[in-house]
RNA sequence: CGGGGUGUGGCGCAGUUGGCUAGCGCGCGUCGUUUGGGACGAUGAGGCCGGAGGUUCGAGUCCUCUCACCCCGACCA
């Protein structure tokens, strides 16, 4: 892409009231716009790294589960029948402005902050019988959730990005065989956007989902939300609001060894058991043609949040320092000004290939502000060229963390990036 | 939901005990100069100060209500 094709700006300023650094940088890069308080609009780059985040969890989830799209809205009546209408208090709830003033109708519906209740119904409409259990779908969809507080960028919001998983299965056993499948899959989903060595399962409550214990997926972080207690050693840790000497004592640690450490939640994995099947009376027929309740997981990894959360990790002073697999480029190009420069450029630009590219081409911006707008931006490959290095028909490539520059010639180019 | 804070051109801000025509920086337009780390000069456009009501000869400034956003806490399926 090129950058005046780009309608976006970066900017040297952000409102002092904005203090999280996900939210001050991708707002002054330009990859993210506040909507409202917990919305943001994903602009041209910042949509780009989110589709790269979508892009790895899709990978890893298409090995395990087929994807869908269920819809943003269902009607209040689903929620009803899970009871969850009246006592999950994020619930938002919309009607149609037109039917209420013409007073046609009253219906109300529901912008779906998860999709237990709505993919229940579906999955009973097909699967009746354990000839077709277990099976696993998921969709990356943006969810709707009134947080009391939306705060801290893309951290937390009220409208955002998620990726839900949900599994059913013919029995506790088989649930839990897939459940650990889907708990690798996790793991390697943050090896790929290079959170591997900071994230870790971390042992949660049910919450609302289950009695049982839940795991969630916490990333070590400074301006992370919770405290998890943690053994780097034996790669045991558990979020505060559960943790106890004696739960530590079980899995054979010692409580005050463990290294208490704010981290951010980047996803998490429910057993619900056959708490949703009950609700909703989801039975499957058996071989002896006796009736089951089916058992059922969830699935969560926020995409949106995941894109804060590397943000927040991944900076220095100047601005972004995105990893390669999510990277919204693989390459910057830095056309000095003058005309000739960038035409020169532009031949480059095309053998790298214009995806692969954000090409500076502007003739009008001082050398100064691109190197500010780029380290501000993040690609983490820079490529210079100017005047300089076209006398030595080579290109300037600038590796944005280290600084190390390093004369390439043009020809050589492809086979040294 | 409790507590604290902030709303002034596109963005970031200043605006004195109420006073005259509401300022500054960035950005934007035009002209010229400039081009390896956020250039310079000239010139120009752009705001009825979040909204409603009130006090006053006079309100960006004081009062009441309200909306929005930020921060701390509670909550977080």
């Amino acid at each position: 892409m090129k950058f005046s094709q780009n309608f976006t700006k970066t900017s040297k300023t952000v409102s002092a009231e904005t203090e999280s650094i996900n939210a001050q940088l991708l707002t002054r890069a330009g990859f993210i716009y506040q909507e409202l308080a917990g919305a943001y609009a994903f602009l041209p780059l910042g949509w780009r790294v989110i589709q790269n985040i979508e892009s790895i969890v899709r990978e890893e989830m298409n090995k395990i589960a087929s994807e869908l799209h269920l819809t943003a809205l269902s009607p209040k009546e689903r929620w009803q029948a899970t009871k969850r209408h009246d006592s999950v208090d994020v619930l938002m709830s919309t009607k149609a402005a037109n039917d209420i003033a013409l007073q046609k109708s009253t219906a109300e519906y529901i912008l779906n902050p998860t999709h237990e209740d709505v993919i229940t119904p579906i999955a009973k409409q097909y699967v009746n019988s354990y000839k077709d259990l277990p099976f696993a779908t998921y969709q990356i969809q943006t969810k709707f959730r009134n947080e009391a507080r939306a705060k801290s960028g893309l951290m937390r919001g009220r409208e955002f990005i998620m990726k839900d998983l949900y599994s059913f299965h013919v029995s506790e056993e088989n649930l839990k065989e897939f459940y650990e499948m889907a708990k690798e899959r996790y793991v390697a989903i943050y090896e790929k956007l290079g959170l591997g060595e900071d994230t870790f399962v971390t042992l949660a409550s049910g919450g609302d989902f289950t009695e049982e214990y839940s795991h969630e997926f916490q990333t070590l972080l400074e301006s992370g939300e919770d405290v998890i207690y943690l053994d780097r050693n034996n790669n045991i840790a558990y979020n505060k609001e559960i943790a106890t000497p004696e739960d530590a004592k079980k899995l054979g640690v010692n409580f005050d060894d463990l290294e208490k450490i704010k981290a951010s939640e980047v996803g998490n994995i429910f057993p619900l058991g056959t708490k949703y099947s009950e609700l909703l009376d989801y039975y499957f027929t058996d071989k002896d043609n006796k009736r089951h309740l089916v058992w059922m997981g969830s699935y969560g990894i926020g995409i949106s949040r995941i894109m804060g959360v590397i943000a927040e990790k991944h900076h220095d002073k100047k601005g972004l320092i995105w990893p390669k697999n999510v990277s919204p480029f693989d390459y910057h190009i830095i056309a000095l000004p003058d005309a000739e420069n960038i035409q020169a450029s532009e031949k480059i630009y095309q053998e790298l290939g214009e995806e692969n590219c954000l090409f500076d081409d502007r003739a009008d911006v001082h050398p100064g502000e691109k190197f500010a707008d780029a380290d501000l931006i993040g690609i983490p490959t820079q490529i210079v060229i100017s005047k300089k290095t076209l006398e030595q028909d080579s290109v300037e490539v600038v590796d944005r963390v280290s600084e190390k520059k390093e004369l390439i010639k043009i020809k050589d180019l492809k086979i040294n990036l």
